[in-house]
DNA sequence: TTATAAAGTCAATAATACTGACATATATTA
DNA sequence: TAATATATGTCAGTATTATTGACTTTATAA
């Protein structure tokens, strides 16, 4: 019993390694480590009434800023009439600024005004103190083990894409 | 340009280790691995009409056989009356049984049946696949980096009660 | 000019969550 | 024993986020 329920086993036996049990140890923690990831954003959230969808959609306009609608479509891997309603109330409340391509005038530049940077400082502020707290605690080398072990888990396209591109 | 996008930056200066660019890295890394590492059970879920909740309460009741419904209510953090739309399927469907308890006979014990335990192999199976894949690919150290990272991310409480206890 | 592409919209539906109210059976306490 | 509390289950109403399908507008490309 004792080993089973150990979350971290300092001494990683090469065969035990990828036994089923330490797996779905991976997978629990992985679902519990996301959902404490996501706790503090949904909390400021309530505040404007936004869910977790706004979230997304600020955090990757914020990263890639001008992208189009189209681009964030792909990122976040939802369809256009979805992102469509949390798009116009962003756009609406003024948070998010859609301007007219200026080769292609059928394309829309997405960009934060100050209060949607605001709203995203908040958001990632949040997110980042209990990221710091957490790679501060683990150690520098658990962190590239930590990136290293989710960029595997990823699909291959979304590696592709986030580790290369950016027009 | 070219090193903030470089998802793993092979030699981690001291200093940088902490940016606010390399946190949002990670937070980006978070929402693409949960992303990929949810999307193998969906495709299997979608045979069944069932969803994420189905699934997780089927993870768990495998996990901690027998457990009360409290107890799944506890670790899944929500109410009642979510729980129930998703038990009382899994349990006319046949996957799920409840079982009165021996000493409360208020309670309910947990169990998954034989058809139950099937999905929860095929669910699991996937996710497993992903992981052990994932696993490999990074090495022995990066999964202990990893796992130590995803428990400092936890909220402490979720963490202790996963740590620890199991009656 | 016709076809394609990007964006936006409307309507209907589904899964998952919420709050509030209430019922039943069992256990505990006064 | 009687009153209270607990564990579970349920009904109704609502919200968020997603889906599919159909259609429009505007602009580019063939």
């Amino acid at each position: 019993m004792a080993d089973h329920n150990r979350v971290v086993t300092s001494s990683m036996d090469a065969m035990l390694f990828l036994t089923d049990d330490q797996l779905l140890q991976g997978i629990e923690l992985m679902y519990f480590a996301y959902k404490g990831f996501t706790s503090d954003p949904d909390l400021i959230l309530q505040n404007y009434s936004y869910g977790r969808a706004h979230h997304r959609a600020v955090h990757f306009i914020n990263r890639r800023k001008g992208l189009k609608v189209n681009d964030l479509l792909d990122i976040l891997g939802i369809t256009k009439q979805s992102l469509n309603r949390v798009l116009r109330q962003l756009i609406n409340d003024g948070l998010v600024e859609s301007r007219v391509g200026r080769q292609d005038k059928r394309e829309r530049n997405l960009y934060l005004t100050e209060e949607g940077k605001n709203l995203e400082r908040q958001l990632s502020d949040a997110q980042r103190k209990r990221m710091r707290s957490a790679y501060r605690a683990a150690g520098s080398d658990a962190v590239q083990g930590f990136r290293l072990v989710l960029e595997k888990i990823m699909d291959a396209e979304t590696r592709n894409r986030i580790t290369q591109d950016k027009e």
